[in-house]
DNA sequence: TTGTAGGCGTTATCAT
DNA sequence: ATGATAACGCCTACAA
C-alpha cells in the first residue's frame, strides 16, 4: 500500500522521473501515448502521490488551521461543519484546534499551527484583544480570517453574524405584537452581548419605547446553579414590581433554554405571563416547552463564507482591502413569544 | 517569520548543518558550548523547524485522521472534543473529516487521509459494512481504531458506549419505580438501536415483565414533520388502547426531545400520564419541560480512550490483540420519569 | 566533537 | 517530447 513512488514508475516504464511527474500532472509537454502508459501503470499499482514531498517542494501545505473555543458548542460545531465541508470540497485540509476559552492555549494553538506550516488561519478569538500583538505579527506572513467574534481591533477579514440586526429583530418582533415591557438578560462575558443589546436599543428607540435601565440584566454563565437562581430571582422580582414586564429577550442559547426550564418550574406562564425570545441555534428550540421563538445565526454560512474568503486570499494574496461580512440572522417565530 | 532554516543558523554560526541539527536535537555528540550557542541563536531568530521536511524525512506526519458522520451532532461533537483535546495534549495533529452519512464520501475521506499521509485513522463508520473491504486492506498498513459505531465486522480496536447496558439501565429504572407498561421508540436506521433494545429486553426478562411486541416502534428520523406525527399517533393510539402504557423509552436524542415537545402540545402529562426516559447527550436535557431523565453516553471519554488506544498503536505497532472497549453509560434521573 | 554527503519524493529549470 | 539535475529542509550514517 502506498509504497510505490514516481521513481518506481519511471524505472518500470524505462522513462525518467521528470517525464512521469509531468505525465501525472497532465503536462502539455508529454505525449498522449506516454501519459496513457504512465497513468495506466500508476492506476494499476495504486500509486499515491506523496503529499508531503509535494508540500516540501512547494512550500505550501494546502492546510488551513482553525481555532475555536469549544467545538462541542452548538453554534460553533455548526460553523465548523460549514468550514470543514467547504474546505473539503475545495481539496483543502482543515486542522481544527480548541482554545478552550483560554488565551494561553490559544497562543499555543497559533504557534502550533504555524510550525505545522499551515497556509492560513481561521480564528474565532477568545476575546477582543487575546493574542492581538501576536496576530498582528502573524498577519504579515499569513492570511488570517476572523469569524464569529468579529468585534476585534485586528485589521483583517471578518465573517460573522449581524448581531445588532439580531437584537433589533428580536425586539421589533416583541414590539409589533404589543409587548412593550421588555427585560433583557445578557451573558456578561459574551462579546456579542454588546451588539445584541445595541440592536435591542435601536429598535426600542425607533419604536419610541422606553425601558428602565435595570431591565437589562447581566448573568454569568459559569455556574448553572447560580445562573438559574439569578434568572429566577430577577424575573420574579420584576414580575412582582409595580411595572411588571411582559416579555424577555434572552441573549444566549444557555440563558434561553435555562430560562424556559426555570419559568416552567416556577409556574410562570409563557407566553401569557411573559413572552420569550431567545438567541439560539439548537435544533431543539422547537422541542422546548413552549417551542422557543429564536434569533438564529447562519452558522453554517458563516463557516462557508469564511472559507471562501480564505481561499480567495490564498489565491490572491495582494488584495489588502479588508472586508467585514455580517450575515443576517433569522427570526424564527414559535409559541414562546405568543405568535 | 518562520523563514529561518537550519542552514541559516549553520552559516551564521560558522558550523555545519548537521552540527546545528544535532544541537537542536540535544544530541550527546555535541558540546554544551555549541548547543548553547545554537539554541540561543535559534531562539533569538525565532527558528521554527520545518515539520514538513521532518515528516518527509521520517516518513511520518504525526497526524491522525478522524472520520465522523456529522460534526454538528451533539454527541459526535463531544466525542470530537475528547479526541482533539487528547491528541493536542500529546502533540499529535487531528485531521477531521465528515462522511455526511454517505459511504461514497466516506471512501473519499479515507483515500484523502491516506494520501495526506496520516499515521493512523479513527473512524465512526457510516454503517456496519461501509467500505469494509477497503478498511480491511487499509488495516494492513495503518492502525485503525473504530469508535462509537463499534458493531462492525472489522477486526480492530474499538471504543464505544455500552448501549446494551444503557438500554438495561433505562428499563430497570422504570421498572424499579413501578412503571411496567413500557413502550419503546427506536430510530430505524440507527445502528445502536439494536443494542439499546437488547438491553431493554434483558432488563424486562430479568424483572420478569412482558410487553407486547407492538410496544416496540420504529421511526425514521429523516423528516421531522413525519416523525412528530408518527410518534404522536403511536402514543395516542397506545394510550387509548385497552392496555395503556405508563412509560416510554426514547432511543435517540431527536426522538427524546421531539417526544417531550409533542406530549406537551398534545396535553399528555409527563410523567403522570406517561414517564419518559431518553437517550440524549445534550446539556439541554435539564431545560426541557419537564427535565428529561436520560441515558448519557460518555462521549468525551470515548474520544479520549480512542485516542489513547491510537497512540498506543503508534508506539507499538505489534500488539495485534484487538480490544473492544465499551464504556458505561450514565442514568441521569430527572422529572420526566417521575423521580 | 564536528563535518560531509546522501537521500526522503516531488517539482522545476534547463538541456537535449 | 523527454531527460538530467538541482533544489525544498531536515536527518543520519560515516568520515575526519
Amino acid at each position: 500500500m502506498g509504497k510505490i513512488t514516481i521513481k518506481d514508475i519511471a524505472k518500470a516504464l524505462q522513462v525518467s522521473v521528470s517525464t512521469v511527474s509531468k505525465a501525472l500532472a497532465d503536462s502539455y509537454e508529454i505525449s498522449e501515448e506516454t501519459k496513457k502508459k504512465v497513468l495506466a501503470f500508476a492506476e494499476a499499482h495504486h500509486y499515491i502521490p506523496n503529499r508531503i514531498a509535494k508540500n516540501l517542494k512547494q512550500g505550501k501545505t494546502n492546510t488551513i488551521g482553525v481555532i475555536v473555543c469549544d467545538i462541542a458548542n452548538t453554534f460553533i460545531s455548526q460553523v465548523v461543519d460549514g468550514i470543514q465541508t467547504s474546505f473539503m470540497n475545495k481539496g483543502v485540509d482543515t486542522l481544527i484546534m480548541q482554545s478552550h476559552h483560554d488565551e494561553g492555549i490559544e497562543r499555543q494553538c497559533l504557534e502550533s499551527l504555524i510550525n505545522k506550516g499551515v497556509d492560513g488561519i481561521l480564528i474565532s478569538p477568545v476575546h477582543e484583544t487575546s493574542n492581538l500583538d501576536y496576530l498582528i505579527k502573524l498577519q504579515k506572513s499569513y492570511p488570517i480570517v476572523l469569524f464569529d467574534r468579529i468585534q476585534n481591533p485586528l485589521q483583517t477579514h471578518k465573517v460573522g453574524a449581524d448581531n445588532v440586526g439580531g437584537g433589533f429583530k428580536a425586539t421589533q418582533h416583541l414590539l409589533r405584537i404589543g409587548k412593550k415591557d421588555i427585560v433583557i438578560i445578557l451573558a456578561d462575558k459574551l462579546g456579542v452581548s454588546k451588539q445584541r443589546l445595541e440592536g435591542c436599543m435601536k429598535a426600542l428607540k425607533q419604536y419610541k419605547v422606553d425601558i428602565p435601565e435595570d431591565n437589562i440584566f447581566y448573568v454569568n454563565l459559569k455556574d448553572t446553579h447560580v445562573l438559574d437562581k439569578e434568572i429566577l430571582n430577577f424575573i420574579q422580582s420584576k414580575l412582582s414590581s409595580s411595572n411588571p414586564p411582559n416579555a424577555v429577550i434572552c441573549g444566549s442559547e444557555t440563558i434561553s433554554t435555562r430560562s424556559l426550564g426555570i419559568f416552567a418550574q416556577a409556574g410562570i406562564k409563557v407566553p401569557e405571563e411573559i413572552a420569550v425570545v431567545g438567541f439560539a441555534n439548537t435544533s431543539f428550540a422547537f422541542s422546548l416547552n413552549p417551542p422557543l421563538t429564536t434569533i438564529v445565526q447562519p452558522a453554517y454560512e458563516i463557516g462557508e463564507k469564511a472559507t471562501v474568503k480564505m481561499i480567495e486570499l490564498l489565491k490572491n494574496s495582494s488584495p489588502k482591502e479588508f472586508e467585514k461580512i455580517e450575515l443576517e440572522t433569522k427570526l424564527v417565530i414559535r409559541k414562546s413569544s405568543g405568535y
